[in-house]
DNA sequence: CTGTTAGCGCATTCAA
DNA sequence: TTGAATGCGCTAACAG
């Protein structure tokens, strides 16, 4: 590679007109630019950005870290993300915790240090608050780009969603549509990472006096797999259900076709709602009824408040609100055939 | 955050003995290590990846370039270069190509120049291998990660799999299943990227002398979306076909539903067979046949040679090929009802 | 075993 | 409008 001396020397400078060309800072005149130009081309310079990184006391690159990659909504996320680092002109390092031995703890304080400008967190679950606070210390910026709960300070600066409206609009939409045997299908523990989307649905159930019982929720996780296998749980255990509320995209996929393995028949004989709206719920058979999420507008925000953070902007907020989510009428919830038949 | 000046200060000794601590140079005394280890934990250091990448004229991230994430094959194969990045100590910078105005090259140069230390190339859709081969004149080491052709050296190191292959053994399957009108849907131009995969199902034929009409092939896109609507005309204008062959997992998909959307029944009406082996394939309703190809080992391969390269190993090898393709014999494929009813 | 010196490639003073 | 000096934080080479 070419330095930014050897540029300089071939076009009859000093390095610091070359980088004041390199990055129009005015302060050169046509000609000296001119000759300058044509050294950059001549030598293919492209400057050294660790070096840049170095001086200027900032990174070139943002940190994602998520859980894997490989989880269906990551992509769509990081896609978004990606694309509005690129428009603050940053780069951005994808960082799976899960296969990190330690979580990604290690991870975290590595990339924060110096290599990334700041850490954008798609995934509270397996990163503790009190570590992203420590890193937050030393000085990086941290934004919670993914939370779930806008009543409440996670304590570091975050992107919110309303998950408790998630959850009431996908039951409100079932209820709507005359069912009053609902089961829950929660991708995590009640109070967990969906207890917000769960407590929603509860609250729209009692909203409308009807009752939710114990036995048809079940709590697990949050992957095809686990939506399969407890919707498979639930259905053989109360098979009387005429809908099922997923608190997120994939395990309904899985519920879906767990559904489809017993028998039933999607929408007529059982309604399934999930929430996030992935681009897979438009690719299944029946394509998913959901509410989605606003997943582009909590990347592009969570990047301007970090590169806020990161440039020291006073006024840069503790949370940000995303605009509600909303119910995406597909094809796998209708009326329930009891009542259809009455 | 801390300088491992401040720190040396503290231990009460020079940057040099910090510097060989957290590098376990060894050349250290256990009295002073501990004393070091000690100020690095008071001071919360953490070294400044950029100013040793300078120094040391080597990044600790390597590149990956792909056209969107979003496809799900890159999640995957993602995920496993990044762990076997992360085996070497790097980390993955992950580059979408298609978003960039300029396809990328921009992109390319800006990381290949200095913040990663090599490039891995998932997509030779839009890069061009000229491109390729510039970037690597200026010294950083580039890596073809998927090419589909054993046979032809693209001239940059490359990590093949044999596609032919790859297509000779989805349409072997159908074959051996007793099909004798077999469709197919090609995600390229018939000599583009999966113009090896196409001509293993022509030679597969071939060699069970089964004639192929040129109604019966469809060229169009790489994508969900492109296999509904190609499987939908294909279809709807020669519906006797028994099976189909896909080049790809993704369109193979959205054949799926268009066949299911149509009425037939797969298997029993009509097999369709993909190649890949994405994760979704065994999500699908029926799950789908396919040819896996050694995704894994691809990515673990081309990290291995991308730094064999950048170490300036000698004996990094121009291409590396992998294990060949199996068949993943799912439920999307059965013998033709034709045969069966005979 | 530990310290000293030098410099990676660049941007930012300040001087001319 | 341009140039010279300085240092970002770190490691390498050598000296002691």
């Amino acid at each position: 590679m070419a330095t930014i001396k050897e540029v300089a020397e071939l076009a009859g400078v000093t390095p610091t007109t070359v980088s004041n060309v390199l990055r129009d800072r005015g302060r050169v005149g046509t000609a000296t630019r001119e000759r300058v130009l044509n050294a950059v081309a001549a030598k293919g310079y492209r400057p050294n950005l660790n070096a840049r990184a170095l001086v200027e006391r900032r990174a070139p690159t943002l940190a994602l870290m998520l859980g894997c990659i490989t989880n269906p909504f990551y992509p769509e996320f990081t896609l978004q993300t990606n694309n509005a680092a690129r428009r603050h002109g940053r780069f951005l390092l994808v960082c799976n915790t899960d296969y990190e031995p330690d979580g990604g703890s290690g991870f975290l304080a590595e990339v924060a240090g110096s290599l990334s400008d700041g850490v954008l967190v798609a995934n509270t679950g397996s990163l503790q608050v009190d570590e992203l606070k420590s890193i937050q210390a030393t000085g990086t910026p941290v934004v919670i780009s993914v939370w779930e709960f806008p009543d409440v300070d996670p304590g570091i600066p975050c992107v919110a969603f309303d998950s408790h409206k998630a959850g009431y609009i996908a039951t409100d939409h079932l209820l709507d549509l005359g069912h009053s045997r609902i089961g829950a299908l929660v991708g995590s523990e009640k109070n967990g990472i969906h207890g917000g989307r769960y407590k929603g649905f509860c609250d729209a159930l009692r909203a409308r006096k009807v009752k939710h019982l114990k036995t048809d929720a079940r709590f697990g996780t949050d992957s095809y797999q686990g939506g399969f296998d407890a919707a498979l749980d639930l259905l053989t255990s109360t098979p009387d259900l005429t809908a099922i509320f997923v608190s997120n995209d994939l395990p309904a996929l899985g519920a879906l076709n767990a559904a489809a393995s017993l028998g039933f028949n999607v929408p007529e004989d059982l309604s399934i709602v999930g929430i996030t709206n992935i681009e897979l719920t438009s690719q299944s058979r029946p394509a998913l009824t959901t509410v989605a999420i606003p997943t582009a507008e909590m990347a592009e925000k969570s990047v301007d408040l970090l590169i806020k953070l990161a440039s020291n902007d006073p006024d840069a907020p503790a949370m940000v609100r995303t605009a509600d989510p909303v119910l995406i009428k597909r094809a796998s919830t209708a009326a329930p055939k009891s009542r259809a038949t009455k």
